[in-house]
DNA sequence: CGTCGCACTGTAAACGTTTCCAACGTGCGA
DNA sequence: TCGCACGTTGGAAACGTTTACAGTGCGACG
């Protein structure tokens, strides 16, 4: 096993100070007989710079965190791809945690100087995380929906998206509509039902069948859509995002009904089981590559010493796939 | 924004001396008074150590990291949440990180003195991601099969896991069986294909409808599904992994091919989105939770002076769903 | 021939922490 | 009364790097 050589050993075997090594190894002024033979003696010792040592010399880190609620969810692996390919080309490294719905510790450990930077999903917005935020040693940027001074987040526009898929539904003939909806103390959960609210009223239509699963997972949304098909079968559901609108596909294959023939169902994020499943699930993309880069763009510029610009929201799209139109077999 | 307050000034705004305030924060020798006249300090100025000053003086950073290759794989998820509940009762944080099949850049990044330890999902092993796990300078736990001495490996039983899904698809009735692997360059695609070849003959079946993929995912696998049910229909297909079965679910509804009343389909890992297709999938659960635990309890031994204990195998377990028994209407 | 500038090099300070060591006062037993 | 042990404290070194600064030798130019 190697011990990791310093570079006061690099030195040594070159024949130079360290400040030469230093300099011969990270393009500073050095003859070209000395970046030589210092090059070759750190090849021939294995030599990697200290991270810590670097880190704590030059209030650098070279590295940013995405902080993310459930690892499991599709949504947060493509973010973090598009986070990956926007921070590679910086030459920054991405490490990703994951972390509570509420990371008030978790953000306030940003100040510990183990990165320069983080990317924060926030589901349930408080006094205190937002405190936390403003307060961290490091720029933050929340994905969410925080609007507050001084404070960066970009947030989908999943209102106007149920507003859409309200309206294809509508559309497909759908008149009583429910909602599978996640808790709504998060700000996805109360935002999706104010959405289906709003746009239920504008076509005219009643929104109350509206049953709240404990989280936005599949576990979570299975007893709820049981709950939810218990008191009648409706024209349509909506499920506030695609795992849980999968879940109720499952429920409702476990009771016989068949989608779209006997009820219409639809999901919010449009990850990619929404294409795989028999039928597939009409969903609405809710921006998360986009909003993925625009984080990472705004996190990189704060870094670089950028003042903060704010809340910014992507718009939503609507993808129609078989769950609302082609009769199944 | 709260810029990070030194130790210094904690000390100073306590009136003892910098090591006195040392002391008193990490429960060293030290006065009831001036624990309590420190404490006060630093809760003041909201003194959070310096991560990078802290791991260069000691050596320990505290952090392991977690690299796989595929964050949307859910079985990596999976593995991720039981790593985490195990270093977490450590006090040790854990950082995951996406990168190559074959990581060799990324194990050689370990020595930077990042993490005190590491667990590397590899797909491809090769005499360099061997080499540079042996000369890592922190203990690496390799989560694939890699059978070199003082290297410790946790790996799922695939090949076992085969025997007896094809023993439960004969016994089903299929006599023709079909395999959509990933890639056989790597670890698991070859030895499931192995696998997959030793049971059909046990059984005394031909093992020549095989299809690769480029790669253990949906997207890869949905082209060589249909290029495999193009050569006409098996009585049974088997997928590398879920996300490969579940494509090739999506390509028999397309293609109007009912399972498993047409065919029958299982797939491997067991992963949550096999229990929530339709119909529901059968599936090997390979152990991965087993294995992220083993990993995570032989990492962290390593990390406290243990020597390596080699390979470490889980056993498989078969978990029978619709897609090889119900009838599905 | 002296002086200046230039290209390069080495010394040393600094980053923020932990920890070894010596010094300190205090109370106790001899 | 003196010395000793003990509990507590501060000074200072160390971790491995970057970088400001001061030097070195050398060629060129006046």
């Amino acid at each position: 096993m190697a011990e990791g050589s310093t570079l006061a050993a690099v030195a040594a075997r070159a024949g130079v100070s360290i400040a030469s090594a230093s300099r011969a190894l990270n393009g500073g002024i050095a003859s070209t007989s000395t970046i030589e033979r210092v090059q070759r003696a750190a090849g021939d010792l294995g030599y990697r710079p200290n991270h810590m040592a670097r880190g704590l010399q030059s209030g650098r880190t070279g590295q940013v965190a995405m902080l993310v609620p459930d690892a499991a969810n599709p949504v947060y692996a493509r973010m973090m791809s598009a986070l990956q390919s926007e921070v590679d080309a910086h030459g920054i490294r991405l490490l990703m945690q994951q972390v509570p719905a509420e990371p008030v510790a978790a953000v306030e450990e940003l100040s510990a100087g183990l990165v320069d930077g983080a990317i924060v999903v926030v589901l349930r917005v408080t006094d205190r995380i937002v405190e936390a935020v403003r307060v961290a040693a490091v720029p933050v940027v929340v994905l969410g929906l925080v609007e507050a001074a001084g404070i960066d987040s970009v947030r989908a526009d999943s209102r106007a998206g149920m507003e859409l898929l309200v309206a294809h539904l509508v559309e497909r003939g759908a008149r009583r509509i429910a909602l599978l909806d996640g808790p709504i103390d998060t700000t996805p959960g109360r935002t999706r039902l104010d959405g289906f609210v709003a746009a239920c009223e504008r076509h005219g239509l009643g929104a109350d069948l509206v049953e709240v699963a404990d989280d936005f997972t599949h576990a979570a949304a299975r007893p709820a859509a049981r709950a939810l098909l218990g008191r009648g079968v409706p024209d349509a559901i909506v499920g506030a995002n695609d795992a849980m609108a999968l879940a109720t596909l499952r429920e409702c294959a476990t009771l016989g009904l068949r989608v779209p023939h006997d009820l219409l169902l639809a999901g919010l994020d449009d990850t990619e089981p929404a294409e795989l499943s028999v039928p597939s699930l009409t969903s609405v993309d809710l921006g998360a590559h986009d909003r993925a880069r625009i984080a990472a763009r705004t996190l990189l510029r704060r870094i670089e010493g950028a003042e903060p610009r704010g809340s910014q929201a992507v718009a939503p799209r609507l993808v129609v796939r078989e769950s609302t139109t082609k009769e199944h077999p």
